[in-house]
DNA sequence: CGCGGTGCATTTGTATGATAAATTTCGGGA
DNA sequence: TCCCGAAATTTATCATACAAATGCACCGCG
């Protein structure tokens, strides 16, 4: 929900130092400045550079050696799923094709989400998920719509009770979150897929994860090719 | 493949830190000692402490503010997939539950990973699945077979294309890597599924996503079966 | 008595300068 | 030529000082 702390300087140089590396502008392998330069360069103390450097550090993007300075890591050691680097990802180059990729793991979890939830569901999770259904149906505008759709999403990866998936959702929910919430905007038949919550969320109820899974598959099949029907209408676009 | 660095000090502090709140020494809300009272009480100065702080900081475990302090973050911020944070979980407390959970990444993540690679895997990614299969047929003991058979996970995943995946797949095998490489070794029996992964293989191959998919997926739940079996043949253990 | 603003104290944030440690590089000797 | 050691460079760590933010108590006013 919140990326590297802005307020703060050394925050300010984490996020331009981990965007120029993200982007490209400085590439695996190259050596950054000595410290003394590069936060001369950036207009902080050399202190204040190093706090920055170990948080990029930590995320993979560089690693620093004493008498050889600080180089950018290969991509491959990159936290891919760490909430600034997609973050920094998308707010510069929001290529077709990673946005694509974020589609796809969106496609794989969700599914699996439903039926786990299906499974392990306690009495409070089930409540919460048909608490967010109810707040669709009663929603009156496409915005309000859209929180409500967040939120039965949210509840249902709750009820799976696995940290690590709902993290996952999170960070890739994120991520989407920048580019598709406009288009949600723009629908003037927002509670088409009010059928398909309902199946999943009796599917849920009934536990029943094959038929929560199939469900959960098909909504996004047809939020997808909403999207695209939408997208092919305003922005003429090949392929 | 490597966390956060050892040989440096402030390593060090961010490990000890870092474990304290993840096993739950330190319970979220807990706020820390002063800087300067925590790094005399760590034998680092509090330069060093700072830097470990802002690393805890980056992975969602503290958050500091002026006049108040450090505290410990609510668990739902935390980075679960930060490899670090993981790996801190299951060094100490390798609860049952935390390995299911891990588990059912795994069983989502490779067949969804089979299918894509199977639909977009290019001929060079097709050749380097190819050839880890054919170091697993090569196989002679059981190491050398775990082995092999990382590889060909890790071929396949690579096959797919998506960076996201790959990461998600490398953190969550990293951390299930420390239970699992054990019981592999105890194997007599170590090329029963060698089948399965010639079924995944050719799948690949032929371009067919659902297959492949079904395919990755029984081996699995194979491999998951053998090693059930083995524990109860070990050790005596209910449910 | 209650309420609001104002100054103070405390803790993190940043800066500076100095020293230690690591490691590459270069040079000297066998 | 090869090996070993000294030198140079860069990060790692430390100590200290000051700036900024902010909770809290105190004071004055209605």
């Amino acid at each position: 929900m919140k990326a590297t702390d802005s307020r703060n300087l050394h925050g300010h140089v984490i996020r331009e130092l981990g965007k120029r590396i993200v982007v490209g502008d400085l590439r695996p392998g190259d050596v950054l400045p000595r410290e003394e330069a590069l936060a001369e360069s950036m207009d902080v103390s050399r202190t204040a550079l190093r706090e920055a450097l170990k948080v990029l550090s930590a995320k993979g993007l560089i690693e620093s050696r004493p008498r050889v300075g600080t180089r950018v890591r290969a991509t491959h050691f990159w936290n891919q799923l760490d909430a600034d680097v997609l973050s920094w990802r998308c707010a510069s180059m929001p290529a077709d094709d990673f946005i694509e990729k974020l589609v796809e793991m969106r496609e794989i979890i969700e599914p699996a989400a439903a039926a786990a939830a299906a499974r392990r569901r306690t009495a409070a999770q089930l409540a919460n998920v048909e608490l967010a259904y109810r707040k669709m149906e009663a929603s009156l505008d496409p915005e309000e719509w859209a929180v409500a759709d967040l939120g039965f999403h949210d509840a249902v990866l709750q009820a799976t009770g696995n940290e690590l998936m709902i993290s996952l959702f999170s960070v890739v929910e994120s991520a989407l979150g920048m580019f598709f919430v406009l288009s949600a905007k723009t629908a003037g038949n927002f509670n088409y897929s009010l059928p398909h919550h309902l199946k999943v969320l009796e599917a849920i109820r009934r536990k029943q994860p094959e038929i929560a899974r199939k469900a959960m598959q098909s909504m996004i099949e047809d939020s997808l090719a909403n999207l695209h029907k939408k997208r092919k209408g305003s922005s003429k676009k090949a392929s």
